[in-house]
DNA sequence: TTATTATATGAGTGTATTCGAATATAATCA
DNA sequence: TGATTATATTCGAATACACTCATATAATAA
C-alpha cells in the first residue's frame, strides 16, 4: 500500500495523475502536455498501471490512459490530491493540457 | 508537496508515522518497537522532521517525536492513512509498540 | 572529573530509481 | 508490400536512497 505513496512521490507521475483526473489521454497527449519524452512517459505509465492507479484502453493504434476504478475508490486520498493539485505546477499542467487538446481539435494531433 | 508522498513511500518511515499517531515516542522507543538500528531510526526521523511530518520535544536526555500539527491538518490524508494502517504489518507494529511500552512501565527502559 | 546513556551525523557501500538513446512491436496508410 | 505513426522495452549512465559502522555531541550519573 505504501507502493502507492512511492508512486505518487515522483513528481512526473503525480503530474500524470493530475492531468488524467478529468479525461483519458493517450501517451502522446501526455508527452505534449507535460513536455516529457515518449520513453519516459511510457515508463512511468507502466508503473502507474502495474499499481492499478491507471488503466488502459486501446483504440486503434492509440492507448488511452485514465484513472483506475480501484484508485478512484480511495476517496480520502483523492480528496487530499485535490488539495495538492491546487499548487501552481499542477494548475499550469492542466492549462497546458487544455491548450494542447484545443490545438488537437483544430489542427489534429498525434 | 509530493515530498510528503515520497517520505511516506518508504516502508520504515510509514511504520514510524503509524506508531507515532497515538502517542509521542523517543528514538529508542521506536528502535525497540520496530526493531531497527538507532542510526537508521534517527536518520528517517530527520527526514520526517524536515518535512514537518513529525515534531520533536526534548526532555532531559530524550527527544520525543510526535506528529506535527501541520501534518495533522491534512485531514484527508490522515483518513486515508487510517485505512492503510489497518493492514497486518501496521497492526503488528502497534502491538509490538504497546508490548514494549508495557514492559517499560514495569522494568524501565532506555 | 570520568563514565554512561540517548541521539545525531559523517563516510562508505550497495541498491534502486530516473532518464535518454536505441530498438522492438503493433497498427495504420500508401 | 513497405513506410509511417504510436507505444513499449532494453541497455547503460547518472543520480538518489537506505543502510551500516564509526564517531560526535549532549545530558546525566557516579
Amino acid at each position: 500500500m505504501n507502493e502507492i505513496f512511492k508512486a505518487l512521490g515522483d513528481q512526473n507521475r503525480l503530474r500524470m495523475v493530475n492531468i488524467l483526473k478529468d479525461v483519458p489521454l493517450c501517451v502522446c497527449d501526455i508527452e505534449n502536455a507535460l513536455h516529457l519524452s515518449q520513453t519516459n512517459v511510457s515508463r512511468h505509465l507502466k508503473i502507474l498501471r502495474d499499481l492499478h492507479i491507471v488503466k488502459t484502453e486501446k483504440k486503434q493504434q492509440w492507448v488511452y490512459y485514465s484513472l483506475h476504478d480501484e484508485f478512484l475508490s480511495y476517496n480520502n486520498l483523492l480528496s487530499h490530491l485535490e488539495d495538492v493539485f491546487k499548487e501552481e505546477t499542477y494548475l499550469k499542467d492542466i492549462e497546458e493540457r487544455n491548450a494542447y487538446m484545443e490545438k488537437c481539435m483544430n489542427e489534429g494531433c498525434c
